[in-house]
DNA sequence: TCTTGACCTTCCAGTTGCTGGAACCCTTAT
DNA sequence: ATAAGGGTTCCAGCAACTGGAAGGTCAAGA
């Protein structure tokens, strides 16, 4: 398969892969023609990199995923360590975004939005803490 | 006021407060040492900015922001826009993460997370879309 | 056979918003 | 004299790609 294949194949941009081979972590085999030649275990691994980042896993824990996918000596407790963080990691960033998308709603409510130049969002930006 | 002063009553980094100089969100004078001198009206941008860059806003959004502040004949309207689309944006990275959020728990919570080596979140990542 | 077009290749630069660090200057106190 | 604690510049790097330039390869059609 050449790289068009797999992105095909896989949903991630040719790029993306390439990019992904850069820091190792796929190794596809090369055609004589300096073309990369992908096996379907390649393909896997790629849709396992895909599924992983969708999720929102880092790189890094991609990496470490699968390395643990592949490693038959793997304990479940590692993976669901890497997992929980992450979803620590992202309730953290829901909490955040909730808490400015409440401050800005409540400011976007109150703004007129017509065509005089009074507006709430400045004031609130422009001197204290506001929120409380 | 130094740089340093203006960091303390700001909370912003230093590092940040030159940054925002090099891409022209502040321009303090000088003194003839060389050191940045700022005014009040400097100090009081810089807050401005670390609001709305609290806020979530982007660096983009906060220039235009300031120049609205800063421009009489503005309407609310404009600010009412930028917020309102920004709003937008933070719920839809909300809507994102929920949705990770909800498959990495469902994923986790099934995960025994032992010694074994069988694991329901790495079987998810290895083959079909999972999800559902 | 030649050429066109769709592939593929590499490498460099840019994105966002800082942050760290090196190497150096200024000021004040001991 | 020197040391500490400011300040200055500039360059590199983070994450994870993405865009684009310049060029090689391959299969098909005129």
């Amino acid at each position: 398969m050449n790289i068009g294949d797999v992105a095909a194949r896989s949903g991630l941009p040719a790029k993306t892969i390439r990019h992904y081979e850069d820091i190792g972590l796929v190794r596809p085999q090369r055609d004589p023609n300096g073309y990369r030649a992908f096996r379907e275990q390649d393909l896997h691994k790629l849709a396992f990199l895909g599924r992983a980042r969708g999720l929102g896993f880092s790189i890094e824990d991609c990496r470490n995923l699968l390395h643990l996918y592949e490693d038959e000596t793997r304990t479940s407790a590692e993976v669901k360590d890497i997992a929980q963080h992450h979803l620590d990691e992202i309730d953290e960033k829901i909490a955040n975004l909730r808490e400015m998308r409440d401050t800005l709603s409540d400011l976007v409510r109150c703004c007129a939005g017509d065509e005089r130049p009074d507006c709430p969002i400045l004031e609130s930006l422009g001197s204290a803490p506001g929120k409380a």
